[in-house]
Order: C-alpha cells, then structure tokens, then sequence
DNA sequence: CCATCCCTACCTACTAGATGGTAGACTGCA
DNA sequence: TGCAGTCTACCATCTAGTAGGTAGGGATGG
C-alpha cells in the first residue's frame, strides 16, 4: 500500500511516494509540520487529496517517512565528506555547507523545524528527530577527535560536547538568519566557529598537512 | 476597545488582557503561532471564545501585542543585568540564565518559535521579531565590549559578530535541547560557550577579581 | 436623587472555509 | 482477473471571525 514497499514492479508509484516526499519536506522547511495541509501537498505534487492517502495513510505516516528520509540522506551526505575529505577542519567545512546549502534554498533544517513543532508532533516522528541530533553529534565527535589527537584543532571542552556545541550553533544560525531575514547570518557565525576552533600558534595558515 | 488604551478607570479589563498575552505567550512558547487556536486560549484564560477578539480583534493583533511584549519584558531585564553586574562574564552568565529559566518551564524563546515559523507569520510580526534579535545582539555587542577592553574576555572576531555568535547558539542549543529531549543540553553549550571567550593564560581563576 | 446614556466586558449563536480522513468507483497495466 | 493508482464526492471537526444582545459601572443632566 504505502512508502515501506519499495521492491516492487512499476517505478512510476516511487516516483509519485518520493515527489510527495520532496513536496512536503520542503513545505516543512518553510512552513513547519503544523502549517503545511494535505492540500497544499496535493496541489504541489498536482495530484488530487484523496490519493495521498493511498501513499501515505495519515498525516504522521507521511510525517514519518519525511523524518526517515531526511535522516538517510543527511547520513550519506556525512560519509561522503568523510570519505572526500582528511582534514578536520575541511570536514567541518563541507558539513557546514550542508547547513548553507539548505538555507540558501530559504529553507530551514528539517529536524531543526521539527524540534521547534516537538510539542505536537506524533511521538515516533518526535523519536526519529531526537536520533537525527545524536547522529549528527556522533559523526561530529568523530571529526573532532581525530583532529584533535592530529593537532588540527584546538578549544575548551571535550570533542562530544564541542560536537553538540557545533550542532547548536548551526542550527541557531539558521533559525536567527530567517528570524532577522539575513542569510548572511549563518556564514558569519560559521566562520566564527572555525576561527574560534584553530589552533592558536604559528600564523593562520595552520590548515591541513 | 483593546489593548493600547491603558490609563482608564478600572483595572480589571487589563488585567483580563495581561491573561490572554500570557496563555497565549505560554502556548506560542510550547507549540508556535500555527498550533494554537482561539479555542486553546479561551479555555487557559476562562472566558469565551468571542470575548477574546473583543480584546484582540485578530489573531494577528494578538500576535503583534505579544512580541512587542515580549520583547519590552526581555530588554528590561537585560538593563537590569547591566546595572547589577560590572564583570562581563557575570554579565554572560546572567544573560545565560534568561534562557535557561524559559527552558526549565519547558518552553522555546518566543522569538526562536516564532522565526521558525516565520514564513507563516504577519509582517508587522514578523519584523518584532527581527528586531528582538537585533536588540538582543546589540546588548550584548555592548557588553562584550566593554569586557574585551579591559580583558575580561579573549576570542576570534569582533564583539559584534560574537554576539551575533552567542545569540545563535543559545537559540539552537534551547531548539536542540527540546529536539532531543534533553534540557541539560543548554548547560552544556553554554558553559563551553563562556570556556572559550575567557583570557587563555594564567589558571582558570581569570574571572572578575 | 434619579433617569438616561454610554462604554467596557462579556455572553450565546452563528458562519464560511479549511482540515485530515473516508467511501466507492474508474482505469490501465501485468 | 487483480490490483495499484487515481479520481469524485463526501464527512465531522476545527478554524478565525461576526452578529447581536446583556449586565453593570460611571458620568451627565434635570
């Protein structure tokens, strides 16, 4: 019936589940979980209400296959830096354009959207929010710890709190960019993060090698 | 008829509206503009659902009355922090402390909600809340200031763009917190937040003296 | 001193439109 | 033939907002 059934015959039906997917998701990042309708989807994909519940049953299956979704994709996004890049500091970089790339698109994190809707979102999309936040602080503490045992990067604290101290810093951004309507906002706040996470000694160009 | 008018007679009917601005402020804080509806109020409040739009003709009208008042509240206490701390880092912490007191009671910053949802909201709203930041990023550009020019305080960049800096990770720290469910979350970044603005060298007792 | 008037605060009862969701039928492909 | 995908038509409920009326207090004026 619905989004869990992927090996199966046709590819037209995937395709109609994923321009949903697409569809709401972004309405999500705009709008918020509780001020995008079943309506505005249908109008968006150019399919009529009542279908969408054949792809997706209720408001929070849909609301859960967003969550999933978002999560896979952002994790394949961090094991391809992972893989692309060696140093920390480029690493840190590329996640953060993650973050740029999404507010460029005058969209918010989906999760970070999300977490402000927390108290009215259905509890197993609320569970799904919370895994994405550990995930993104897991591979980050990852980051962090190699790079600082390689004397890449310097500051106070331990890697796993910097970890979640780089999450909320992102995710502040973002939202303060929409608040005062400059997407700049983010890039000033990013650079001061890496600025602040260099190591101190000789010159600036302490980068890689 | 509403709100503006404060100097008549009785004081009851202010009092009635103070308790509309404040079930309504608690429920923005929790659920956001989109999630809370007349009806929701008119129960907090104890008074039918007509005789709210007899305070505040539209919901939009309520919304303005509410980050106008949110926001006086908020700069009052930042001037009273001023006048009752000289150190910057006492400064800092109080600062801190704002945010941490709106958490523990389980609710988001008014203005964080309401930048999410911005994209929903009316403008007059929805330059309140722009300016609230910019207030809030102006105090303490002030602040870290004067901190920095008698050493008090030691980081990368400008006052300016570390305010801008702390605004953004106390507003994502509080969104995250709630994302993961973990209130202490806040703690965390805030404490490595002050870690990493106070002076480097002689031991850690570097505070006020 | 009291009748009138006006205003604020509140009420009951209603509306039009949106919301998430359902029932049941049609269509075209395997 | 069966079934996934789509449709039209519908529903109960909730939404912000309106209409119109009542109660009571304060001022005004005779």
């Amino acid at each position: 019936m619905w989004y869990s059934r992927i090996p199966m015959g046709a590819k037209r039906d995937i395709k109609t589940a994923d321009r949903i997917l697409d569809a709401a998701e972004k309405l999500v990042q705009v709008r918020g979980f509780n001020a995008f309708s079943y309506a505005d989807v249908s109008k968006a994909v150019g399919i009529q209400k009542a279908s969408l519940h054949h792809h997706f049953a209720t408001k929070t299956d849909l609301g859960v296959a967003l969550v999933e979704r978002y999560r896979r994709v952002f994790l394949e996004a961090l094991a391809g830096i992972e893989s692309e890049e060696d140093a920390a500091v480029d690493r840190l970089e590329r996640y953060i354009g993650l973050y740029r790339t999404v507010l460029r698109k005058k969209r918010m994190c989906m999760c970070g959207m999300l977490a402000a809707d927390v108290a009215t979102l259905p509890t197993p999309m609320r569970d799904s929010v919370a895994v994405f936040f550990a995930e993104n602080e897991s591979w980050l503490t990852r980051v962090i710890s190699a790079g600082t045992s390689r004397g890449e990067l310097h500051f106070a604290g331990t890697p796993a709190s910097m970890a979640a101290f780089i999450v909320s810093s992102l995710e502040g951004a973002m939202l303060v960019a929409r608040g005062r309507g400059e997407p700049a906002h983010l890039d000033d706040v990013a650079s001061l993060l890496i600025a602040n996470m260099r190591p101190p000694t000789p010159s600036r160009s302490a980068k890689a090698r």
